[in-house]
DNA sequence: TGCATTTTGTTTGTCGACAACATGAATGCA
DNA sequence: TGCATTCATGTTGTCGACAAACAAAATGCA
């Protein structure tokens, strides 16, 4: 009963600050709410949450060294801009991310993993029958993330993470224009992926791994270049 | 003339701080002066610099951010082990690595990567008839990374750096206990890897990379089972 | 002595304030 | 007017200090 008085006093605890706007900064560029090159005060976000430009710091300094903002130095701080250019380079990475993570999955995943896989393969069943895009981004990056864990390599996993991360953001601008069918056909090749995995088939579950990263980036492609003719070798 | 009276203060600039800390705090971990699991002191640190508590966080955090320190909350904070136990993940992802940025880089390389490439496998060499062992790790990751940067794929570029840096740690460990004479078949296999890539023959720098990755690799295994039986699955 | 509690000491996390730097507006000069 | 310089404003980088959290020593009690 010692603490019951504190009404409007956020009181928070001690190393939760950081995390908090870590945590919603991170989201927030992610999913697209902060656009790629607006501004981020410093002062500002002191100011809404409550607390000292220090941990808002620290929080900054951690998402710069994700490539999630960029920082001038002595000058402004801004949320990262989305490299149209360099969007090949993103997709070979990604390509080989899913063939390496699924086919290390089959190889070494262990019972308790296949439940959470599961688990994501049905959330993302759910957002897509919800028509939810967000959520289907979220639960699609999540359930390979939770593949790449089975395969249980950090270094594979934490490129691969932000790689589903940078997607997030560039997914995010697919889903704001396409509100499309497609996504059905993900479920199903979710559902195979996860039947090589449990059949320990390493090379199927490359083939279909890589398959599937095709599939996505020959769609976010699609989108690039709508009218098909003007590739410019993305 | 305005700053010649300023005796005894050391005078940094704005921003150079965090930098000059990280850089020497990153290097230190990285040929082991600094031991894994030795504890880092925030005020030690700023008593040695004369400057704040403040910078000396940022440039931790940032470590951290990389791996290359971990800190309990409200507690100490220490460089971090080198994880023994996972060392064949870090060997499977090393030599896809090794593979795809030499490959990348045959396939898009422009004519002044080479000179930068070709200046590094020089100082290797040097280092190698130098018998310096620092050197020669350093110079043979930056011969590797520089062959990455021709690459072009920032994504492969920054796992391969982070990569190369844990292998420093290793490699240290590796020089302290055998000065061989091994790393002349490096210098040699070293510039087959030029050639392959000044022919842009695509899946021969493939080759190459991953059989001088797998040539490192079973080094570095054989130093951690020296008697050959007693292989834990490294 | 053995164990629980208090106290001490050390390190971290946070704060408010200030100075350096950069940008753009205002001013001065030709 | 055109250009350079000065000034004003806002933002960042740094500082010193304080308070919370934890670990270990010190104390109290049986």
């Amino acid at each position: 009963m010692a603490e019951t008085a504190s009404l409007s006093v956020p009181e928070r605890k001690r190393g939760s600050g950081v995390k908090m706007v870590y945590d919603l900064l991170r989201n927030q560029i992610l999913d697209l709410e902060l656009a790629p090159g607006s501004p981020v005060d410093e002062v500002q976000l002191a100011e809404r949450f409550k607390m000292s430009r220090t941990p808002i710091r620290e929080a900054l300094v951690r998402l710069a060294g994700e490539g999630l903002i960029e920082t001038l130095p002595n000058r402004s701080t801004m949320v990262s801009n989305i490299d149209f250019l360099n969007l090949s380079t993103f997709f070979d990475a990604l390509v080989l991310m899913y063939r390496v993570t699924t086919r290390l999955a089959a190889q070494n995943y262990r019972p308790e993993d296949l439940s959470v896989i599961q688990g994501f393969h049905q959330d993302y069943a759910a957002a897509v029958e919800a028509r939810d895009a967000l959520a289907m981004i979220a639960t699609n990056a999540a359930f390979h993330a939770a593949i790449a864990e089975a395969g249980r390599n950090p270094y594979f996993t934490s490129l691969f993470r932000r790689l589903l991360d940078e997607g997030r953001r560039i997914l995010r601008l697919y889903y704001r224009s396409y509100e499309e069918q497609f996504p059905q056909r993900f479920v199903e090749e979710h559902a195979e992926i996860i039947a090589a995995i449990k059949a320990r088939d390493v090379e199927k579950a490359d083939r279909l791994g890589k398959a599937h990263a095709e599939q996505i980036v020959a769609q976010v492609q699609k989108l690039f270049n709508p009218n098909g003719g003007l590739d410019i070798s993305l």
